[in-house]
DNA sequence: GATATGTTTCGGTTAGCGTCGAAGCATGAA
DNA sequence: TTCATGCTTCGACGCTAACCGAAACATATC
């Protein structure tokens, strides 16, 4: 009696406690960390390991690689749909744990992730980039528009023809937001340029990076929805 | 560990192959004997027993003694829709993909779902009237508006006006087209309808609804956009 | 009554999987 | 380089639950 798709494999999947509190925790959107997954669903990180494995071949989750991180988000919005419908059934009040990113607030604000802009800035450049379609998400990769090759060239001036192999755009995950943010050669000479400008300066001994009064009027000029 | 809705325990109930053949099987709506279930799920009736305990336990389905039958159907439409969107799910993620078969067709084209028509005639009933604006979606509900009370009225006789608690419209997304169909009490009684005017009427033993010709001419004469 | 059929309970076996400790990689920092 | 951190692999243990045979229970029919 094969009438339909496979479904107890997935409820099979979602129906283990440990990982239905790990999918529960990335029902928001986030990605997180495989070690915090553990943490949340109360089991080693090796036993989460395993889970996430088995969750990401059974297609219920994407992972990243970023660093020595290994981050974990929901595959798709269906997914988010089916728990949710689970939920439903369940009668129940949702509680989220959440974790709280770094404890500085100007770490989380804007701060320098390698060589580029991160924080809550960077995913509000980002975000304003790709809703004015400078920038554009295909499969796996970021690539720059027309016109948002105009801007850019507008706002880093045109000497900026780097021909290096790095690639242009990167899309690097965010641990404070978990957003994503701009990377690669555009992500650091945007840095560079806002500097530059004067709009901000790198705070020592710290990845903090603090505009000034100005510096943030320009940004929030240039990058508010 | 907090425990937030226990979407684990109800998945782990569907996660079984030979609890979710059940489930599949009773997703036609008809109330289905423990013996019938035990051949479908391809398992004793000793271990069918036992798995429609579990099931009544957990809430998924209801049983009614009925002589020296005892009979098991869905507890609720909540139950089918969770069903339908983990249909959609094992569809899509699923590596595996099966190859369409004769069957497969008519089950796209038309079958039940629960209590409503669903598949390929579903989702077009479902557009067409929302292109008509006889639907319409506000945020996460549907609404039957003034020209589609009309229309409804129309199409089922006047008698029809229960005053049920029960939603009047509802979404079902549907796991072979990937997009949304009717369900609620206005599903059920449209699809209850068609089949006393005659235009259809519902294959034994399987979830089909065939179509007769002078019924598919009818319908499309009503919902072709 | 006796008999047939549908369903459940009981006992025991087996297989799968969730779990962790220890060790092995991979990557970033000093 | 050396060290630290995050993650994965491996091996083994233990527990749950799915399964069936046999038998008991329930209900309809003769």
């Amino acid at each position: 009696m094969k009438d339909g798709p496979d479904i107890a494999r997935i409820a099979a999947l979602i129906g283990d406690p440990a990982r239905a509190n790990m999918l529960t925790a990335l029902m928001d959107g986030r990605a997180l960390t495989a070690t915090e997954l553990s943490q949340i669903a109360g089991v080693t990180p090796q036993t989460a390991s395993a889970h996430l494995a088995r969750l990401g071949q059974g297609g219920l989750i994407r992972q990243r690689k970023q660093g020595r991180h290994r981050y974990a988000e929901l595959a798709s919005p269906e997914v988010a749909g089916v728990l949710e419908a689970l939920m439903g059934l369940a009668t129940t009040s949702g509680h989220l744990r959440r974790r709280p990113g770094p404890r500085d607030a100007q770490l989380r604000r804007a701060r320098v992730c390698y060589d580029h802009l991160a924080g809550e800035m960077g995913t509000q450049m980002f975000d304003t980039m790709l809703a004015r379609g400078h920038l554009f998400r295909r499969e796996d990769e970021i690539v720059l528009t027309e016109p948002g090759s105009d801007f850019t060239r507008d706002f880093l001036g045109p000497e900026t023809q780097t021909r290096s192999r790095a690639p242009l755009c990167r899309e690097c995950l965010d641990w404070s937001d978990r957003r994503s943010h701009l990377a690669g050669r555009l992500g650091r000479a945007m840095l560079a340029r806002m500097i530059a400008l004067g709009w901000a300066r790198r705070a020592e001994g710290s990845r903090v990076i603090r505009f000034t009064p100005d510096g943030e009027r320009q940004f929030q000029a240039l990058f508010s929805s």
